[in-house]
DNA sequence: CAATCTAGTTCGATCATAGAACTACCGCAA
DNA sequence: TTGCGGTAGTTCTATGATCGAACTAGATTG
């Protein structure tokens, strides 16, 4: 009866639902001024830092988008601009403390959901799923990783 | 060199150049007055009308956010909201002929994004590809499909 | 040094989203 | 049949995300 999804759907659904944890797990955790499109941001973000533009590029959203996002992250204490030593007109976003005490809280919840797919598919599966989804970034990332020959 | 993504972000990729390219597909047979919101809202309607309730149930929004977006498509032509003759209270929102026009749009640039995919892949594993997908929706979706035996 | 490019910002507009509160209607139960 | 609790949908209002256009300051190149 359940008629035949597209694919992209299917993914939407389950990539969705992870999004939906992550988040629901920082705000019982306490950090309830984050929002979603801020977290997406800080996860794009490097240790050390990151340009705005590179953000705004990884993340697919336009400069002005990034620009917004991490005035908001600034003004709630989770990042830092700082000027770029290599370039005078740039700065970088780095992570204050308070995001660093974050960070673990989702990556621990990411950790859990990637564990219980796991489980629920099974090992061989969930491997043929993530072999077949890093396959497809070759056709679906405009940041297209390096083909590894 | 590329590091490990999460698997729900390998989904998110992949599944947001899906929707760019149907909706940029949409886009250039001349509705540039669809958005992407809109459009997931009318994916997810019956033939035959649906109600604004279980719309939003579907779409995972609130009721306010369905009358927001279905205001906007019937004032641009899309749907029409007509009397639910079972419910005095509700009222069905169907496609117009607008509509009916758009639809075959997506749905081919949907089918054209399948098949690369599955050239991309090769059937084998585009095929365990929906299939764990299909499986993790037990898990993911609130409209868990009816558990087959 | 001048022309040009790039990083980031500001302004302004639009869309998506949802909490709260409301109206009209349904269904059931005494 | 009357009345009360629940449901469908709407309106009001507020916030967030998003981006086009235009701008400033610093970099780059010939």
């Amino acid at each position: 009866m359940t008629r035949d999804l597209p694919t992209s759907l299917l993914m939407f659904i389950a990539s969705r639902a992870a999004s939906e944890r992550i988040f629901r797990a920082v705000q019982e955790a306490g950090f309830t001024d984050l929002t979603l499109a801020q977290g997406r941001l800080m996860m794009g973000m490097e240790p050390d830092g990151s340009r705005l533009s590179t953000l705004a590029d990884r993340g697919q959203i336009a400069k002005q988008t990034a620009t917004a996002l991490v005035d908001k992250l600034e003004r709630a204490g989770y990042v830092e601009r700082v000027p770029d030593p290599s370039d005078g007109r740039a700065r970088l976003v780095r992570f204050t403390s308070r995001a660093l005490a974050v960070l673990p809280i989702a990556r621990a919840e990411e950790a859990r959901i990637e564990a219980e797919w796991r489980a629920h598919l099974g090992a061989e599966r969930m491997d043929q799923l993530r072999d077949a989804l890093t396959a497809l970034r070759e056709v679906t990332d405009p940041h297209r990783p390096p083909h590894q020959a």
